[in-house]
DNA sequence: ATTAGCACTCTTGACAAGTAAGTGCTAATG
DNA sequence: CATTAGCACTTACTTGTCAAGAGTGCTAAT
């Protein structure tokens, strides 16, 4: 992609500016009003040829002024903002995370505050738990059939299973397995306890380790959550038509294909930006999204942090946003993991 | 309320049966076409009149047939639709709670289906868990200064909480005192579990009591969940313009709002019926919501559940739907009771 | 009591004319 | 030679008018 002079990009940047706070088609007067340099509208005008010659720039009709083609907006996006964020913004990401040790609840009050802060949606996905490092492990009789495992991560992070078994099993018993099960499991990851078990497993066939191995399964099979903040901001945007809206609430509904998407988007480093058709969701072809990957920096185990919101986004922010946020939670998880 | 004659109420019928398909007004052709009765347009046009005169129906201007009013759709809702639900629904409402032994799971699941039933927005208030009797109760040390206390209900409810401990406690100790704890409280309600909690810890000062009885404290403070189904299904209705879908919205998110409004409603036994202006929710003024409550037979632990939809809604079906539910998840509830 | 017929009212869509906004081009300017 | 003022041109938006269509209320006939 050419690269555009001085100019053009003052030109292109101040329309686009423009053109995100309501949509609406700008003309040449508006941009000469808003835009630093000091020249005249007939000026811009020419600019502007040369933008839609370009394919930037596009005018719906002939006395309409222009509007940023999404491959104008993509240039915007790419080469025409700068990562800058307010420390008030700052602040407020930080501390939605404060004195917050529970990574889960992290996550959940980060997403909220994205989307407040941007008027998005905001998305993110929780990495895998099988990284996750075992802390303690312990059984709860509950009755003749069925014991309550519990499984707590270093992260603080709880899960329990309750799990049938086909013949009671002594509360001696259960604590003794217990206590064998601490010491060799401890400090592994949910990963590797699972194939410690399942060796284990094959020399003294063990009701209990049975049992336990299919919740460790379980475990890995859905080890990923999706937390999605302030959809409803979605509704304020005029030009997503209620078809779309529809359908992007529907996949919000879906969080598969949600995850399905944030995985394959995971693997790049730093921000991301898909603006209109780019976007890996078909819902949200008309929209635009912007994610970034984190995690702890010792360990390949990463989430995605995302925000989907109209393709007239304030994009300079957004991006901005995103970057800080995903650092940030990448920090939260680093001092858990200590 | 006085009594309509039987023709008028089959025009009345007939003409809301019309109207909530598309939300047009309708005039005395098309309800001539559809009404049992062999009658002519004009006879229905001096029925509508009538009708008109006692302020169930409105015309928007002189040539645009009819619309109900609140008060038309009111005497309908009350005295024109009979509870009959299609076999096939009752069927796809009961394999929602099938094999399903977890209340809140259940909860989940026949909100949804309602949801897709119904084409609206499906909200269940779960009950208050001061009543949730408990099965057993655990302590597992984390570490120096952390326990993580498991809660589980009979209902296989279970909750857990990190309690921060101020002095670390030997494991031994902490076994005792969930063995002797055990003893005391098991097969008690939360509620009298909380009071013994209390009482014991007036007579000896016990760390951990302290702790406990915070998380008990918490426990019932926030005893009581709202899961939403389906709002993406208000999105198709064009008459709840954009704006009042995005309060719709906040106040799903806002889940004390609807909380608050369904312990208002609960009280009353059967089915409730809501017609715009009567709704207790501010952003469903224009819209219609149908509650019933919920609950062990043998307890006055009470959830809620609803619908929210458009005020052309179905009404005959969703009452249906809603009373049929309310009644079913009272059986999974005693089932579990007992 | 019911109904056919008809005049009346109001919305809707199409079309025309006038207005406003914004452009592209040309010629003048520093 | 880049910039700009000026102007003709294009197009959407608005307003007004008109005809068609839908539905009603009323009256008179059955």
């Amino acid at each position: 992609m050419e690269k555009l002079n001085d100019r053009a990009g003052s030109v292109l940047k101040c329309l686009v500016d423009l053109y995100t706070q309501d949509g609406k088609a700008v003309g040449s007067k508006a941009v000469c009003e808003h835009i630093a340099e000091k020249v005249s509208p007939a000026t811009i005008r020419n600019v502007m040829a040369d933008l839609e010659e370009k394919g930037f720039l596009i005018s719906p009709h002939t006395s309409a002024g222009r509007v940023p083609t999404e491959e104008g907006l993509r240039y915007y996006a790419k080469d025409l903002i700068t990562l800058d964020l307010d420390e008030e913004l700052k602040t407020k990401l930080e501390l939605s995370v404060n004195n917050v040790d529970d990574v889960e609840l992290a996550i959940k009050n980060l997403s909220d505050t994205i989307a407040e802060l941007t008027s998005y949606t905001g998305i993110i996905l929780s990495p895998k738990k099988d990284n996750e490092i075992l802390q303690a492990i312990n059984f709860m009789p509950l009755d003749g059939e069925r014991v309550l495992a519990v499984l707590v991560a270093k992260s603080g992070y709880v899960e329990n299973r309750i799990i049938e078994i086909p013949s009671a099993i002594p509360a001696e018993e259960l604590e003794k397995a217990a206590k064998e099960l601490n010491q060799v499991v401890l400090g592994k990851t949910l990963e590797q306890a699972r194939e410690i078990i399942i060796a284990s497993l094959k020399e003294h066939k063990n009701t209990l380790d049975v049992a336990l191995e299919k919740v460790l399964e379980e475990e890995l099979s859905d080890s990923k959550t999706l937390v999605v903040s302030g959809q409803h901001n979605l509704i304020t945007y005029p030009e997503i038509v209620r078809e779309k809206l529809k359908d992007l609430f529907d996949a919000f509904e879906e969080k598969k294909l949600i995850i399905g998407l944030l995985n394959v988007v995971k693997q790049a480093e730093g921000v991301q930006i898909f603006i209109g058709k780019d976007c890996p969701l078909e819902a949200a072809k008309e929209c635009s999204m912007i994610t970034a990957s984190y995690g702890s920096s010792n360990s390949d185990s990463l989430g995605t942090i995302g925000v989907i919101g109209p393709m007239r986004m304030n994009y300079q922010q957004t991006v901005s946003i995103i970057d800080y946020t995903a650092k940030l939670l990448s920090q939260v998880i680093d001092k858990k993991g200590e």
